[in-house]
DNA sequence: CCTACCGATCGGTAGG
DNA sequence: CCTACCGATCGGTAGG
């Protein structure tokens, strides 16, 4: 009865968090049902809970996974001695390169984490918000050190993690797109759209377009 | 029992729209039951039915609706006889100013027109992949027009709507940014990361920062 | 890992 | 616009 997990090299479990990733993209974590779930590996509903303590558990699990990377990899690039646009360069390819290699995961970190339950939900929020104001940090200091133009930090973050985390759902109609194209066109665009370049150059073209 | 819908100047249905949108937005169309958006009318679920047809209909309606507000404008936009940048400028534009205006509803159509029933969904789904289309042939003429440099239009589209699409979610939980600021740094990002810089700046920074 | 089954909730209908 | 109620499906448990 008492929920005896197998401590294999980690097998069962790992295939019904990959099933459940998979169908949490697809169909969304509500509309996604532990049956669901089972028939897409073969088994009865019930046995699921074998190896896992609830449907939430699931979502939990990937979500905190996904944020930690994150969370491991600025706090990397944080203590390197890199200039700023470096250390911006660095974390939007290391966000690509989530996209590219987690992207079922990443997708359901970025938009099902508000199924999570609350002690966890509010613990999740506040890590999101964390790592946002870090790389505002170093959006303000490359700002201040010129390697960037005046932009708002804040803003220019938004910007950034929407940039990269929305390509995941395209990606997904036409692979038409190779990794390395789609990471080095993002960061043509992104990263020279944030460099301050020695001339003012952004006032030439600025036409009186502004209203739609 | 004819579903005799009041043809009055938009009511009461439009009432029942405007909290389902509130509700998808918040906790998503799966996770919104018709008792939620009755009990935030002050009425009872059946009753709703008497207005609208089903659940599906209300995604159906606000997702199409936000779709032919964007193809109604790529359509003007295209006939102008403006230049390239000041097309793709209007149009970042435009999508902003929907963000901040219908946050809401672009919302739903972006994250869960995966709902709409089959005969819709294909509907949408064309319509987007059209739209997209249409872009990418704004940037690939500016390209050919010296207008911007040279990037994958297609890579371009995607970062370009994705970014401004993610506002949304992020602008929830601080409305900290003003309007104006968010899109004119939006603008400002964007704009000039994708357009021709009569330099070769882009190679100026290119360290071996490559890899994470 | 299965069968049998639970209380809760779902979208929606009947009928007034 | 309501009450009464439907068949279906949900996450999960009991017990083996």
């Amino acid at each position: 009865m008492a929920k005896i997990i197998p401590v294999k090299n980690g097998t069962r479990k790992d295939v019904i968090t990959k099933k459940a990733s998979r169908l949490f993209r697809e169909k969304g974590f509500t509309a996604t049902s532990m049956r669901d779930i089972a028939e897409a590996i073969g088994i009865e509903a019930p046995s699921l809970y074998n190896h896992i303590v609830s449907k939430n558990e699931l979502l939990q699990e990937i979500c905190f996974r996904i944020a930690n990377l994150f969370t491991t990899h600025i706090t990397k690039v944080e203590q390197s001695s890199r200039r700023y646009h470096v250390k911006i360069e660095l974390i939007i390819r290391f966000h690509i390169k989530m996209m590219l290699n987690e992207s079922e995961n990443v997708y359901i970190s970025d938009h099902e984490w508000r199924h999570l339950p609350e002690p966890y939900l509010s613990n999740f929020k506040n890590q999101r918000r964390t790592y946002r104001a870090r790389l505002s940090e170093i959006i303000r200091q490359g700002i201040n050190n010129k390697e960037f133009k005046k932009i708002d930090p804040y803003v220019t973050v938004l910007t950034l993690l929407s940039a990269i985390g929305g390509i995941e759902s395209w990606q997904r109609s036409k692979k038409s797109v190779d990794a390395s194209t789609l990471e080095e066109n993002m960061v043509k665009l992104l990263l020279e759209g944030l460099k301050n370049h020695p001339y003012p150059v952004s006032e030439i073209q600025k036409s009186k377009s502004t209203n739609n």
